[in-house]
DNA sequence: ATCATTGTGCGACTATTTTCAAACGATAGG
DNA sequence: CCTATCGTTTGAAAATAGTCGCACAATGAT
């Protein structure tokens, strides 16, 4: 039995303002860039220096909303972007989102 | 002396995490979906039953995130989408995002 | 078994956002 | 000039969101 388990939302749950929501926050958004680039990422990797409750806030958020897919293994998680889900739902949002984000990391 | 004026961010100074935030609320997405259909509108006709205070309020946010631009008209005041200038900072978004946004009235 | 490590849940606190009423200024029309 | 209408500002209240310390459960290693 898994340990830890995480809810997705299905493809078509996932809404349109709650994806931008979770994509208007700087530090989620730096989330999502560094997953766009790695592919599946230990969620630590995403906020060395974060608390870690409040990584699992932010990480928490971004599988509510659609954006990323999370397991567990072992006692870490691993993320990774549920882009292909989101270009079925919202064709070229993800791509168009990150090439207009040329920022600095966090 | 124009009575009104609007401050409006040059092109190059509208940020992406700006314009997802201001689209990720349901009025305002609306409010945007509504100037994606008729052009310029009469900023009453964007929230003909909000307190008056409560559009100043969301038409503001539009604007200084960049997403519309405002002017005086007489008492009135229009409102229009700026997608030239979005199409020209973010290729595709606006179009992305309210191609994923078929939803209800507000 | 013990221990260090990881993620989560809870609770509190702060900051931001949303909402709206009231007062004001500007405008158009009589 | 007077009045009605519109947008803005201000201020306040409520709701929402972000941050983080702490305790806890689960895991992996010694």
């Amino acid at each position: 039995m898994p340990p830890r388990t995480y809810e997705h939302p299905a493809i078509d749950e996932i809404a349109i303002p709650r994806v931008l929501f979770a994509l208007s926050e700087p530090l989620r958004l730096n989330m999502v860039r560094m997953l766009a680039e790695r592919g599946e990422v230990d969620s630590i990797d995403l906020g060395p220096d974060l608390p870690r409750s409040t990584l699992t806030h932010h990480t928490s958020l971004l599988r509510e909303s659609g954006v990323v897919f999370v397991r567990a293994e072992g006692r870490k998680c691993m993320i990774r972007l549920r882009d292909e889900d989101l270009e079925a739902r919202f064709p070229g949002l993800l791509g168009t989102v990150l090439a207009g984000y040329e920022d600095d990391d966090a």
